[in-house]
Formats: structure tokens, C-alpha cells, sequence
DNA sequence: GATTGATCTGAACGCTGGTTCAGTTAATAT
DNA sequence: ATATTAACTGAACCAGCGTTCAGATCAATC
């Protein structure tokens, strides 16, 4: 070896995946160009190719590294026995997950048609993974008597939904700090699930 | 007139924009070509640009179309005056017009980014002023004390994007029912907005 | 300071995109 | 029958696409 293993490489390809991220998010992933993409790096687009195979794999790459993210920290978090705080500590930890990588968040909703179909597979499955999380979280407040909802799963997909959609309004630099709305959407959660 | 005014143009003029739809919500309007558009009406691409200045226009019509319906239907409806009612009258109306028009809510949301800014300050316009008949509903709620609720601004957003996350999963052909499903979300959205 | 190989350039490849338009077709009116 | 014209075809235009690759570059090694 005469050059240390990817001696730029380790500037050039999380610059590459930055550069996608903001360009699929703000134009969407047919509209970029991998032009654009490498002038943003400061490179030309054949250079692009030493970091993955073709356009695509850029995309994947994004989405399955987000949907791991989320279940591997997920995996992580301490999560009390109590159903109520769990749910309490459910809604902390999706809002500040989401808030923190709203780019990420808004392509896995939106390039999702954009995966071959092998690939869609793969990020399908881990955002089932997810979804069951939450399902069994309200199963068991349910069973214990602590929630009451019309039906378990519709309420775990309207809880998902309207947490996942803060990203659509929510600025860090806005009338409410992260702090407090996590604490308005645990008040809101806890109605929604019919907490006594 | 040799030929009686838009004798094909009456067909042909809608089909487009159904074809359009159809396909900008299953592939993206990036990924869109004209040719796939024309090959789907039976026609040659250049025949569309007798129905349409450019492939933007298409888009913003439907877009346009869709939020402008959204609004003339709203204003339609007779609205009960006790709050309670209101929401469960907006829980009803919401989701039925979305579940109508599955494609239409999603490229609505979608392909806001490929419009020009002037197309899309003129959506943007007709979103905010349906967002404000639903805050200003949840207000009313709060002053007679109906609904408690920590924040009704959050609250509005949180209610609409549970409300049209349905479109995700619902499927006609499913577990419930769409009547079934609005039941379940009326008690869902008066547990949501606290209502005693 | 010569060698090496990871990294990148710059130009090219074949192809497809939106859009245009001269010309064809066919339904109506006279 | 003929004239008229809305509706459409089919071919072309050119800009831009993703991708490839021979060669240039240059930091680390010997």
C-alpha cells in the first residue's frame, strides 16, 4: 500500500451521502442529478463511483441506515415496566429521533417508490419491526387496563402518524423548544390512548 | 367549425389527467414521462400539449383541483354548531373525501417540491386556510370547555396528520369497514381533544 | 527520489427526456 | 362533393441523464 486506505475517502464518502441526503430531500430523488451531487462535494461525478455501485444504492443506503438507526437505539433505550411510562418514554424518544434527522425521516416516506423491489423489501420489513413495537406497547396498556382505545392497531398507526408528522411543521428555532413539545405530544399521546 | 368543438378533446382531455395521476402516484412525477402518460391514453406524447402548456401544468391542475374541492365541499357541508358534533362532523368529512381520492392525498403531499413558486404559494395558500378551519374548530371546543387540550395549535396538526395518515393502510377491502373506520376515529379524535 | 496504488479528472458513450411542428386524418357543415 | 378545422401522428431537436474508463495526480512507502 502506498497511499493509507482511503485516506480522503473517509472525507469524500460521508460528504457524498451528506450531499444526497439534502439534494433527494429538498428536489426528490429522480430529480437530482449525480452532477449535482458531486459539485456539491466539490468533485466530479465519475469520482462518485468509488463509493457506490450506482445511484440507487445511494438511496438504499440512506433508508436502510435511518430504519436500522431507529430500531438499533431503540433496542437501547431503558424502557420502564409501567405502560403509561413507557408510552411517556415511547413518544421522548420517537419525537427527539425524528426531529433530530427530518431529511431522513421525509425521504423514507417519500422515496420509497423509488427502491427496486428487493430493496423496498428490506426497509419494509424493518418499518413492520417498528410498527409491532408500538402495536405491543398498546396491547399491554390495554390488557392492564391503563389505555383505552377504540381499536389497538388503528391507535398505533394514528400515534405513529402524528408524531412522525411534527417534522412537517416543527422548527428548532420556533414558538416551542424540542423540551416542550415532547411534553405538549406526551399530554396529547396519553388522551389519545385514553389514559385515565 | 368543421368539427364539432372538442368532439375527442372532451375524452381525451380527462383521460390525461387521469393517466397523469394514476402515475405520478405509483411512480413519482420526476420519474413520470410523457410518453408513458400519452402511451396510456392510446395517443402520441405530442398529442398532450393540445390539453396542457407543459408537464408542470399538469401537476399543478391536479394538485390545484384537489385542494380547491377540498375547500368548496368543506363549505358545502351544514356544520353543527355544539363543538362536540362539529368534530365528529370534521372526523367524517375528513375522512371520507381523503379515502376517495387516495392518489390525489398523496401526490398532494409528495410532489409539493416539483412545483414552481409561484404554483406552490397558491396551494400553500389553500392548505393554510383549511389547517385554520380546523384550528379554529378546536378553539371553539376549548372556550365553551369541551376540549382540553395542551396546545390547540399542535393539536390541529396532530389531528389532521392522524386523520390523513389513513390513507396509508386503509384499504377498501380490509379488516373494517369505512363506516367502521369512522367510528373508531371519532372516538379516537374526541379522546385526542380531550372531550370529557 | 523512485515506486505504488488509492483517488480523482475529463471526456466520452448511448440513451431518454420534454417539447415542437409540418403534415395527416376524419368528422362536420355547406 | 367539397371545404374546413380540431385532433392527432411521427419524426426530429437538443439538452441532459447515469455510467464508464484511460489517464493524471499525489501522499505514503521503500
Amino acid at each position: 500500500m502506498a497511499r493509507k486506505t482511503g485516506s480522503h475517502s473517509e472525507i469524500t464518502g460521508p460528504k457524498i451521502k451528506q450531499a444526497a441526503l439534502e439534494l433527494f430531500a429538498r428536489h426528490g430523488f429522480a430529480a437530482v442529478t449525480m452532477r449535482q451531487i458531486a459539485a456539491r462535494v466539490g468533485v466530479q461525478a465519475g469520482a462518485i463511483y468509488n463509493y457506490t455501485p450506482d445511484k440507487q444504492a445511494l438511496l438504499f443506503d440512506l433508508l436502510h441506515g435511518h430504519m436500522a438507526d431507529l430500531l438499533t437505539r431503540w433496542t437501547e433505550e431503558h424502557v420502564p415496566h409501567d405502560p403509561v411510562a413507557a408510552l411517556d418514554h415511547f413518544v421522548a424518544f420517537h419525537l427527539d429521533f425524528h426531529i433530530q434527522r427530518p431529511e431522513l425521516v421525509f425521504i423514507s416516506y417519500m422515496e420509497l417508490r423509488n427502491l427496486t423491489e428487493e430493496n423496498f423489501k428490506a426497509i419494509e420489513e424493518k418499518r413492520s419491526r417498528y410498527e409491532k413495537i408500538v402495536y405491543d406497547m398498546i396491547l399491554k396498556g390495554v390488557w392492564s387496563g391503563d389505555f383505552q382505545v377504540p381499536d389497538a392497531k388503528i391507535t398505533s398507526f394514528a400515534l405513529i402518524a402524528m408524531l412522525t408528522g411534527v417534522v412537517d411543521w416543527f422548527r428548532e428555532d420556533g414558538r416551542l423548544s424540542s423540551d416542550e413539545l415532547t411534553h405538549q405530544y406526551i399530554a396529547l399521546a396519553r388522551q389519545t390512548l385514553g389514559v385515565n
